[in-house]
RNA sequence: GGGCGAAUAGCUCAGCUGGUGAGAGUACCUGCCUUACACGCAGGGGGUCGCAGGUUCAAGUCCUGCUCCGCCCA
């Protein structure tokens, strides 16, 4: 083995196999109990970040840990199709030909999609093999694939026909960029700088005029009304007259709606409800017009006068300017307020009234919110249920219609003679009604969340009954963002209640947002991301995923920058360095003699067996950030540092071989969080064919404890202490006394000797009973024990004493509390008895401590 | 504006249902090429647990308010 573990030499090649021997395909089996994740499936332009590195990482590691636990695993993998993300990159690249989609048409530019997932669809799904996921390949699906099709086709169908689908001119979020309605879930709300301008809007009768406060002077052209609050002393006259809109000379009503806030700007509103969701609602309670002002593309249209044409943008300044000429502007004032963007383009929303489809929300709300008020679904970490429960209370309809050409057409068909509308499963030849075969599809596609919240089961064969669904389905764990909350796990679980009844997944476990060194959300467009890709070529993928894991907290958002990956390599290397001593010895995993153990031996098995019980507690708590921790301290600190120092002294056969099995086990409980270095050791371990994804989760020792090693460490680490502080060479032999309480037994008395002669270099140890023995000493305070060794060179005496002074103070400082908490009546009556004894320990062991140390002071002042 | 979360060593994070000198990893200081590992070994310093109140025999841990930060919703 080389001197440092090279993770690129290995990891193609370990993922090869994996792959080559098929080990990661599921299939159902009666006999063993399935788990079940299905991947929250990134989209098909996606490059791999670090948001999915830690996502997936996290699937993984349920993944290889419960099929160590002997379940049959399937980790069901995939991509969504996305809508406007794929068709924005298609038509870049027609773009860069000269042509708009348009020009093609949409049949043949359906083709060129098609074409582009074929060549660059893969992407992120190859990267996920390079961290080290065990996907089930050979069920991966995509959201556009026929059978996923057909189930969001019998989804449409079953909902419309119970009129939970429905179509309105209502208004939505429109994107005048991407050219299309999205969804509520789809607009991120952005602070913006921008003004507040006051404008004045003359009453017809010339003799006043009404000041209304808008962040969108652009938008005056559609105004239909002025709305005040008829409890506003100031303005409640003016209700039922009519003003003349500024630069129009157009006339709209006063309107009085207690929706009106009097204290927001001068608390007189003007209503355009083409263009404002809250004016739309307003428009349509009072029958207002509604008037068109800015068109499809963001451009001002005919109703904005000399401005038509103008680009909404350019039209706000100009229509300031004509105000202020026109004695209209009384002021401006700056107003941060925020503003809903595309969240797929950033291009600031618009809303806009039109033809849409809607999923009406309320009735499949009901029993996703029970089947988690119920508990039959567990968010971790808790806190998100109430997220969950929050925004599922105030939900609103979905907007599915998107108007792209990339996408499940909606299968609903017009008949252009008769108007009859026809949505069935079959596509219709002719007109149901009328027999008319002149009949169109509406041209519109639907969401892609609209295939996305059915993939825990469509992926598994529905709407048909199959024996894959039933098998896997419920699956167990979502592993996903918080981001994600809305647009789909709260979707699929109405959709899981609604289609398959029954809920799609038992827990969901939301893990925290990776940021930067500053605490910033890290993204493409501020730079400031870490291209997981990069940490894979300089550290390796098991030092990505460890590292991630060791600073995510559950339910935190970790601060990460590069020399965060060190965590993961130094440990990687550390573990391949143990296997490379260990296995440069004559050992052999089944030469263990466990019958023929000594206490030391006991102490690492004991230990072992401590970690595997607290590994499978915190791994079934999601405490992944912990397991991978207890892992690490285990291997590190106690089976290198410790024991394989311990046999490396002794050069004690059996210590070897028992050396490798622990470390052996504890590669099992590595592997999820390194997989590909825990492969490769475990095949130098056994064999080349052998494979640790068709081991077993490591059973424990159950040895019978032995004298608690821990004491004799404590010892040694004293022993080092003395030296490095006293300035003697840490090589050097000393001799050594222990003044002990009691006589110890000859067999305990060997072994501390042995022990503490192991861990570092001493002449002779001796055992004593009389302090008088041990003049001339400097001596440390162990448990029953002290430690002492001869004053001798030169030693900084005095250093050593103000060392002990402190100490003393300390103690005393501990004894006034203890003192005053145990005379405290009411301390001795409420406290539980095994705190009080516990206490009064606490008090003989300072007392003790300080008794001893006040000796030591006095012995070195004698000497010096 | 409403909701949620966080604030612990210079930095990144642990610390379960309150209870015995508040822990890791990094960084820092001092020694070390010791039967694998300098991506290492040994030793060490560093924290009035954001602030102010409260509950309790006992508070980093529970409650209230405040400050600052982050996220979500409107």
């Amino acid at each position: 083995m080389e001197k440092a573990y090279n993770p690129s030499e290995y990891e193609t090649r370990i993922y090869e196999f994996w792959m080559d021997n098929n080990l990661f395909h599921s299939e159902p089996d009666k006999d063993k109990p399935p788990f079940t994740i299905v991947i929250p499936p990134p989209n098909v332009t996606d490059v791999l970040h670090i948001g999915h590195a830690l996502n997936n990482t996290i699937q993984d590691i349920l993944i290889r840990w419960k099929k160590l636990e002997g379940y049959n695993t399937e980790w069901l993998p995939g991509v969504d199709h996305a809508g406007i993300a794929t068709q924005v990159k298609v038509e870049e690249e027609l773009e860069k030909q000269g042509k708009k989609r348009e020009d093609i048409g949409r049949e043949k530019f359906l083709e060129f999609v098609w074409e582009w997932k074929h060549k660059h669809g893969n992407e992120i799904t190859d990267q996920l093999k390079k961290i080290g996921c065990s996907c089930d390949w050979e069920r991966e699906h995509f959201t556009m694939d026929k059978n996923l099709s057909r189930a969001v086709k019998k989804a449409f169908v079953t909902l419309y026909k119970e009129g939970l689908i429905y179509r309105d001119n209502y208004i939505i979020n429109w994107c005048p960029r991407c050219h299309t309605a999205i969804s509520n879930e789809e607009v991120d709300h952005i602070e913006d700088k921008g003004y507040l301008y006051y404008i004045k809007y003359p009453l017809k009768n010339g003799k006043a005029y009404l000041t209304v406060a808008t962040t969108r002077p652009e938008t005056m052209y559609g105004d239909t009304a002025v709305a005040v609050n008829p409890n506003d002393k100031r303005h409640s006259c003016f209700i039922g007259e009519n003003v003349i809109l500024p630069l129009t000379g157009r006339e709209i009503p006063v309107i009085g709606d207690e929706y009106v806030d009097m204290e927001f700007g001068t608390g007189a509103l003007k209503i355009t409800p083409a263009h404002d969701p809250n004016d739309f609602k307003i428009g349509k309670k009072h029958n207002l017009e509604t008037v068109i002002a800015i068109d499809l593309k963001g451009f001002m249209t005919d109703k904005a006068g000399k401005l038509e044409g103008e680009s909404r943008e350019k039209a706000r300044d100009k229509t300031i300017e004509l105000l202020e000429e026109n004695g209209y502007l009384i002021k401006v004032e700056n107003y941060t307020h925020s503003v809903g963007h595309c969240y797929r383009c950033k291009t600031a929303i618009e809303p806009y009234i039109s033809n849409q489809w809607f999923v009406k929300m309320k009735p499949l709300a009901e029993p996703a919110l029970n089947a988690v008020k119920n508990g039959h679904i567990k968010f971790t970490p808790e806190h998100w249920t109430k997220v969950y429960l929050h925004w599922m209370d105030n939900i609103h309809d979905w907007c599915i219609s998107r108007q792209l050409w990339w996408g499940h057409q909606i299968p609903v068909f017009y008949c252009e003679d008769c108007g009859e509308i026809i949505v069935e499963m079959e596509d219709p030849e002719k007109c149901p009604k009328c027999g008319s075969s002149n009949i169109r599809q509406d041209s519109d596609v639907l969401d892609t969340w609209f295939s996305s919240w059915l993939w825990p089961f469509s992926t598994f064969g529905w709407p048909e009954k199959t024996e894959n669904l039933r098998y896997y389905y419920p699956t167990d764990v979502l592993t996903t963002a918080s981001e994600i909350i809305f647009f789909w796990v709260a979707r699929m679980i109405m959709a899981g209640e609604k289609f398959v009844g029954d809920i799609p997944f038992h827990n969901v476990y939301i893990h925290g947002t990776i940021r930067d060194n500053k605490g910033v959300k890290m993204s493409k467009s501020l730079g400031n991301g870490i291209d997981p890709r990069d940490i894979i070529d300089k550290y390796g993928a098991d030092a990505l995923r460890f590292s991630m894991i060791a600073v995510s907290g559950k339910g935190q958002d970790p601060h990460i920058g590069y020399n965060t990956f060190e965590i993961g390599r130094n440990f990687a290397n550390k573990t391949w360095n143990i296997g490379r001593f260990i296995l440069s010895k004559d050992v052999g995993i089944d030469k263990v003699n466990l019958l023929d153990v000594n206490d030391v031996d006991r102490w690492i098995l004991e230990e072992f067996d401590i970690l595997s019980d607290n590994y499978r507690k915190k791994m079934a708590n999601f405490d992944f950030q912990e397991a991978s921790m207890d892992v690490y301290e285990f291997i590190w600190h106690k089976l290198a540092d410790w024991y394989i120092e311990y046999v490396k002294k002794n050069n004690s056969i059996n210590g070897f071989n028992i050396a490798l099995s622990v470390y052996e086990k504890s590669l099992h409980l590595l592997h999820p969080f390194m997989p590909f270095i825990t492969e490769v050791i475990y095949k130098k371990i056994h064999s080349e064919s052998s494979t640790i994804l068709k081991s077993s989760f490591p059973e424990k020792y159950m040895i019978k404890k032995g004298y608690d090693i821990e004491k004799i460490l404590e010892i040694v680490r004293s022993l080092r202490n003395i030296k490095s502080e006293m300035g003697i060479d840490i090589k050097k032999s000393i001799d050594v006394r222990l003044l002990v309480e009691n006589n110890i037994d000859k067999k305990t008395g060997s072994l501390l000797k042995s022990v503490i002669r192991d861990f570092t270099p001493v002449n002779n140890i001796t055992f004593t009973r009389d302090r008088d023995s041990i003049s001339n000493s400097i001596c440390i305070p162990v448990e029953k024990f002290e430690v002492c060794i001869p004053i001798e060179g030169n030693i900084n005496i005095t250093k050593q004493i103000t060392k002990l002074n402190s100490e003393i103070d300390f103690l005393k400082m501990e004894l006034v509390k203890i003192e005053k908490q145990l005379g405290s009546d009411s301390f001795l009556n409420k406290a539980p008895i095994d705190i009080i004894n516990s206490i009064k320990e606490k008090r003989e062991k300072h007392t003790e401590k300080a008794n001893k140390i006040h000796k030591y002071i006095k012995l070195l002042k004698e000497s010096n």
